[in-house]
DNA sequence: TTGAAAGCGATACCAC
DNA sequence: GTGGTATCGCTTTCAA
């Protein structure tokens, strides 16, 4: 004697939309309509609808309602490195809104490596993403063509630039860069270390190229170094500042670059900022814990997020309208880590220095 | 005159198994268990199925494929907030793990808000999700009602303690927070603010606990205040700083904490470490930044990460034999802001300070 | 060793 | 307004 499945009144198992419709005498039709408001429902059948899901404590089930919907609810976000508090601000910011819209986002960490990056872009698509949002690791990603061959709509920020196909949103690091170096040159700097990463990156492209010219305007050497992590800038930074004609200022342009220039220069034993200046992109909140506050490039993290989101939204609405590259502006943070240039090289030997530090600024 | 949508070899869709079966001529469940390796399969279909999913860019549908087989492959992770190093700490490794074995992260942010959280969790509990990792905000969430609910399996990290029906990872609290304030009496300070945030969280709960056994031990007197986000640190902290018998030492028990403890210190004028010395508990890059540098407890963040995620595997695994708690120990960084009490209250006044700072330490 | 076909749990079209 | 039901793309018996 065989008994469907589904009439046997299961208990321990989790209640379905027929469930459902079941006990609150309707169709499954009915309930459906009444959770997703797709069209009217009398307020009698209404009622008996949402006493049905409370008694069983019913969740809809959306892979069921994703695979039928052609509509999965998930958005795919990959950055390079969420321990990266850039990152992980604007991780915030866009899971906070697209949880405001019914969307979840599926987390992928490529830990700045493009093979991954790609690796985990192929298993995000498999989930039927319905967007997605992408802070590449490379200037060209491989990962880029798989999404494009996947059709979902994708922006890409930070680091995306004009990538045909993808809608981007980044900063103005080239007028950011040419302002901060600028503020060292006009403090009387001539001499500069700038301490990136990888140049292929876009956003360190523009960062260089930004300093570049601002030296050249300025009528001041530069010194450029790459770093691919803190420890790495620590080293490099350290063998720059032990020459004779060491620089008298150090531009980092990631926070784990001003991260390793700082070990650098306690260890050097050059007094801080009186005998070297230090400026640094991503406004960090401990950049303003210990003295002296760091100078800093703010990045609008928050902006940044929002325009990414809703760029994205936009797509999947269908808009076509949009700017496919948006960019924002950065703001020069003026601390106490930049100061004239005081002690010359030949000074350099002094150590267990005594420091001055003002109060406060902010 | 009716065509089977499926015949109709559309170009612009992306392809399913059945288009990928006809091409190779064989049955989808073939195609399924050449990808995979469910039964064996005649070496020659083998390849003919492999070049069809090669030829037509065949992706598999998870929405699909979890509907049917009941296992989603994407695991639910639930923090309090992302941008907090301690918790992006633990996620990126996690994220690491979950993606070595298959699986995929959906992040929820809660915000420290228990209505939020569960929320969250109930979003995610309809993502059919086989698992979930949680730093719950509040002690006893109601979020957990549902998940109990749900019968998802579930790993409570770091404020997790004991709640029937579930595995956590935490850290000995007690033990740690009595090393700290043990370090600061032994310093020779009698006097120490305790910057605590919220007492209803279990690991918060704990360091109290630890805090007052270790003053109770070494005839200290504490004071303890709650705060919710640094900028009210700051302000209480400050507000302390400037009575007239005041503490010689702050112990912060975040991060969080030791960032608005560090602005009120700064602010108050008080020299620092000479005047007020501090220790905190998470021990961040930038600790050893910026001068002095902080002296700290180091919770063995990837090892939590570790320890939750093979938890987790296991009982999706179906395996029973875990111990349901876990207690990792926490270390204790002694660094530069911790030093014997200089300067008494009446000194306080001074400002404007002249700092000694020593080498770094490493 | 392989194929046919019955679902998984929703949605949405077509009737009434 | 409401209900019946085909269908989304895949997994997994059951038969052959």
């Amino acid at each position: 004697m065989k008994v469907p499945k589904r009439q046997q009144a299961v208990n321990n198992v989790r209640p379905t939309i027929r469930d459902v419709a079941r006990a609150a005498g309707v169709s499954t039709a009915t309930v459906s309509n009444v959770l997703r408001g797709t069209r009217f429902v009398g307020p009698a059948r209404q009622k008996k609808v949402r006493d049905a899901i409370e008694l069983l404590g019913y969740n809809p089930n959306w892979l069921a309602a994703g695979l039928r919907a052609r509509r999965s609810g998930v958005i795919g976000l990959v950055v390079p490195d969420i321990t990266i508090s850039f990152f992980s601000g604007i991780l915030s910011r866009i899971e906070e809104l697209a949880a405001g819209s019914n969307y979840q986002i599926i987390l992928a960490d490529a830990q700045e490596k493009p093979e991954r990056e790609r690796e985990r872009v192929r298993a995000l698509l498999r989930r039927q993403p319905d967007g997605l949002i992408l802070v590449p690791c490379s200037d060209y990603s491989a990962a880029l063509q798989d999404i494009r061959q996947h059709k979902v709509p994708a922006v890409l920020v930070d680091r995306g630039g004009e990538v045909s196909g993808f809608d981007s949103i980044d900063v103005n690091n080239f007028d950011a860069t040419r302002e901060g170096a600028g503020h060292l040159l006009r403090l009387g700097h001539r001499q500069i270390l700038a301490v990136a990463t990888n140049p292929a990156l876009r956003n360190i492209a523009q960062r260089i190229a930004g300093f570049k010219a601002a030296l050249k305007a300025g009528r001041g050497r530069g010194q450029i170094i790459n770093c691919s992590d803190p420890v790495e800038a620590r080293q490099k930074v350290l063998r720059v500042l032990r020459e004779r004609d060491r620089p008298t200022a150090i531009f980092a342009f990631t926070e784990q670059m001003a991260l390793g220039s700082l070990r650098a220069i306690w260890e050097s034993g050059i007094e801080f900022p009186g005998g070297i200046s230090l400026i640094a992109f991503d406004d960090c909140e401990w950049m303003t814990a210990l003295r002296p506050f760091v100078s800093t490039l703010r990045q609008p993290t928050n902006a940044i997020a929002e325009k990414a989101w809703l760029t994205l939204l936009k797509r999947l609405q269908g808009n076509q309208r949009i700017r496919s590259r948006q960019q924002l502006e950065c703001t020069l943070m003026i601390r106490e880590s930049t100061t004239r240039p005081g002690r010359v090289a030949s000074q350099l030997a002094e150590s267990a220095a005594r420091r001055q530090t003002a109060d406060p600024s902010g």
